[in-house]
DNA sequence: AAATTGGATCCTGGATCCAATTTAGAGTAT
DNA sequence: ATACTCTAAATTGGATCCAGGATCCAATTT
């Protein structure tokens, strides 16, 4: 019989915090960064006693990293009964694909004129790392970085501000479903497109090529989740989908 | 006679949504009312110690308040040193408007074909109600009513809560600066048109109207912050560039 | 045996106390 | 007078303690 297995803290935390911060801010990065990156699934209840004892501070600050990583959307606290980190929910991934294909285009446009050749090997950078790189959390990062590279000369910080927020989302999704998607060989293609026609300073082409990209990001999304969804009940074992278990 | 069926208490009690009126979540609410309303201005330092006694608490419940009210963008907090009300829409701030342009035809491009009868009458209300409203607070509120109703079908939830985010910010603006600003009559023109337009289910006309209000507002905007600045400093100082103070 | 109830235990919310930091002010020297 | 230093008050950050709600389990009832 399946038992739903309940994700611990157990491990994850390395115990080399430095206090150079104050400790509110230090747990805030700490959770949201295990948070982000998988260290504690979704699903998973977060204790506050037990968080202070792995930081070796009391409850205060925990209270209050936990406070604000709720106004952040990672997590839901429900009075008297603690903090659960997000579920991963699937329509969430999609809706933000419609919004990266209004936000993205305008800031590579508005920063494509401004891109320095610093940048351009930036995003270069990302992208050789991202050739060699094997486990799903680094790619989802440097997909991540790659993209920011190629914006930053916008000059709308809430535009930015807004592009970071969604690909935090996607980093996330990414974090736990790129292995099982299949790497995503496709994706690297269109990054060296975009890469090449932002170099070559071509407006259009950029932006089809990074229109394109999004479209067929949001496209093997789509069909990976509807896989899911049909392979869910006959295989035995599919990746669990968060948000699935009971 | 038949007997009297047996009491029991199905339907007696109304589910409350508000189970508990924690003292948190009573102290965030007020001071965002407070916020928002401008019964606390920009700027005004808000001291723990103080807020806690108007509300008869501890400075627990008012530490974890701030807190969410930071991340929400009203307050803004350093260590040690407090929380400060964040200051309205600036010049810096203006690209809120690059966003909106960006995100609200999107939404009402996809929400308009499945705007039902209701939904255009609870727009055509608010006109009604801004047409007879005088206070700065109702009218903010009932254009980002306005505007929002028009956008609820949109069917991406995501986008949908980036828009309430950015209308969330213009309102705080608006309450302020709408009296000196001259109530605005072109706007009230550009509501009805755009709402003319959703009526008739014409996509590309109503489209364009939106573009021109938000527009429009930006530019009413930016030029009565303009003429702010330079009456701020008559002849002496040079008008302060944002970024440039230190 | 199923359901309801009483209660032990865990966990969170809030109060109070102490420590760390900033800020204001008194005092002194230049 | 101005600038600087040092001290004390003010304010925030964190620790500890207690109260109240939630959850689980045994005891009692039906």
């Amino acid at each position: 019989m399946p038992r739903k297995p309940i994700p611990t803290l157990s491990g994850v935390f390395t115990p080399t915090e430095t206090p150079a911060h104050l400790a509110r801010d230090v747990i805030e990065s700490a959770l949201r960064e295990a948070i982000m990156d998988g260290r504690i699934p979704p699903e998973t209840p977060l204790r506050q006693e037990e968080i202070a004892t792995l930081f070796g501070v009391s409850r205060m600050p925990v209270r209050e990293a936990l406070r604000r990583l709720e106004s952040q959307g990672l997590l839901h606290i429900q009075p008297y009964k603690g903090a659960v980190v997000t579920a991963l929910i699937n329509q969430d991934a999609m809706d933000t694909y419609g919004v990266r294909l209004l936000l993205e285009p305008e800031a590579l446009r508005l920063s494509l004129p401004h891109l320095s050749d610093t940048d351009l090997a930036e995003a270069s950078a990302c992208l050789t790392a991202l050739r060699r790189a094997r486990d799903s959390a680094t790619l989802a990062r440097l997909n991540r970085e790659f993209h920011m590279a190629l914006y930053r000369r916008a000059g709308n910080a809430r535009l930015l501000y807004l592009i970071e927020q969604e690909l935090a989302q996607e980093e996330r999704f990414l974090r736990f479903h790129l292995s099982a998607m299949g790497t995503g060989h496709q994706a690297h293609d269109d990054h060296e497109a975009l890469l090449d026609a932002a170099r070559s300073g071509d407006e259009s082409r950029a932006l089809a090529r990074l229109r394109r990209h999004l479209s067929q990001a949001e496209h093997a999304i789509r069909h990976y989740l509807a896989d899911q969804d049909n392979a869910a009940s006959p295989a035995g074992d599919a990746p669990r989908i968060a948000g699935e278990s009971k």
